[in-house]
DNA sequence: GGCGCGATCATGTCTATACAAAGGGGCAAG
DNA sequence: CTTGCCCCTTTGTATAGACATGATCGCGCC
């Protein structure tokens, strides 16, 4: 070993056991020697060799219980991360021209089960809301109509801003940095008013994205973005339970 | 403080860190002290600090340089954590009936242009592939169309499995524990056969999810599921970085 | 034979210390 | 004023040692 690699010794010894394991040398249920002896056999300190296998404990490789040592996890189910962009980067990726227009813009108050629905604590049942509804555009085609409520309450800026200029997820995203936020994805027939602002047919197969924000305890805002399935994907990469992982939408196949 | 905690000091620490950053106390760009000083204000020794310190840098919180000391980071743009389960658990957790029925089933060598379209490398050009076709139900409904292709030369314990009795996922994740995926989610108007097999009308509007799965460089099954719209939906929940995050399957809305 | 309790063992956490590495800042030469 | 070099600050990594925690095993009592 002539080569005195420059990255941690932690981390290179993860990876090799990391490997062992991907490339099947140690099968879910393997137990592995203790600490003690596998730092010797790496001839590193415990606390050393105790960050690397902590590490892969993390990332859902290993599995750890005093007394009974350490064994290889088993498989568990497919999970993947999607990246849920800024339209207009969405957008961009796909080399075409943005743009956004303001259809509609309204404060008013909502009603009790609009609120409901919106999962709010029905204390602040009198909070002013900001409706919104705009259209993104990719190269002067309809790519995502959006219909946003924003709770003034959360965020009393958002009375003050053109939203005709700026785009309320990106202002949103700027000025509210640290959300928490539920998606969920269906297939929808788009209809009526949808469909025609979108410019196509009725009845044409759209990506309907339903995301709640909240900060802490209160919702912040509850957007629903609509996309023609031709025009619009979203992809997941995978990787064995590593936390880097990337995604986005992207054109028709 | 009478009470000593139960929790590690260092996890008790982090937390405290990151519900400063979390509710806007510490905004983006905020300069942390340095980790001495922060060891000393918090009553522990630099190793605990700088383990609660790189954790919230992993997580994204922080941004740590040498000699300019550490920040709280900038937010990102959102993504979530898509859980793509097993159908079975899927249907479970609707609370029906799952069941299985294997409509085709093929054993050939792919076309030129079909290897392609899966990514896999040119020379291994004449392996012979197993491909499947059948459907999930919940509750005797049609609740998912699967179409697969599965690498003999990747996984040749295939062709001994009776697939109108296993499932083939459920197979595949047994007995190749540590794979990689992409998957791409699109909606699409089911047509033709699809329609037909999924008893709906032609035109409704379907989840339709792509699902690559590769072992190391080969490619090992490829695989097609069409989700009828209004009986399926993705769910996300996404936290700040956080790496614990589910979701799952659910009812129409 | 069954139950409970303590011994034992592997991991979890914390500390003090030491040196390495990276990135700025400043100084000096051109 | 610019360029290049050295030094200093801050984080990164590694170590040995110590005690805590939790789970299991097995002994002894009933």
């Amino acid at each position: 070993m002539t080569k005195s690699d420059a990255r941690p010794r932690h981390s290179q010894i993860l990876d090799e056991i990391r490997a062992l394991i991907v490339e099947g040398h140690w099968p879910p249920g393997h137990q592995l020697a203790r600490e003690t002896e596998l730092a010797e056999q790496y001839g590193v300190s415990r606390m050393t060799m105790n960050k690397a296998l902590t590490q892969l404990a993390q990332e859902g490789f290993l599995i750890r219980r005093k007394r009974r040592g350490t064994v290889v996890a088993e498989a568990r189910s497919q999970s993947a991360v999607l990246e849920i962009n800024i339209v207009a980067d969405e957008v961009a990726a796909l080399g075409k021209r943005y743009a956004w227009q303001l259809l509609e813009s309204e404060t008013r108050t909502l009603a009790p089960f609009e609120l409901r629905l919106l999962g709010a604590q029905p204390g602040s049942v009198r909070d002013r809301v900001l409706v919104l509804q705009g259209l993104h555009y990719a190269d002067d085609a309809p790519f995502c109509l959006e219909t946003r409520a924003i709770n003034l309450a959360a965020a009393p800026d958002a009375e003050t801003v053109d939203f005709t200029v700026d785009v309320p997820g990106n202002w949103l995203l700027r000025s509210l940095p640290w959300t928490t936020a539920r998606h969920s994805v269906r297939a929808i027939n788009v209809t009526g008013d949808d469909a025609r602002l979108l410019d196509h047919a009725a009845g044409t197969a759209c990506l309907e994205i339903l995301r709640k924000t909240e900060i802490g305890d209160t919702w912040v805002t509850h957007a629903r973005l609509i996309y023609p399935g031709e025009t619009y994907q979203l992809t997941a990469e995978f990787e064995p339970r590593a936390d880097a992982v990337k995604g986005s939408g992207r054109t028709k196949p």
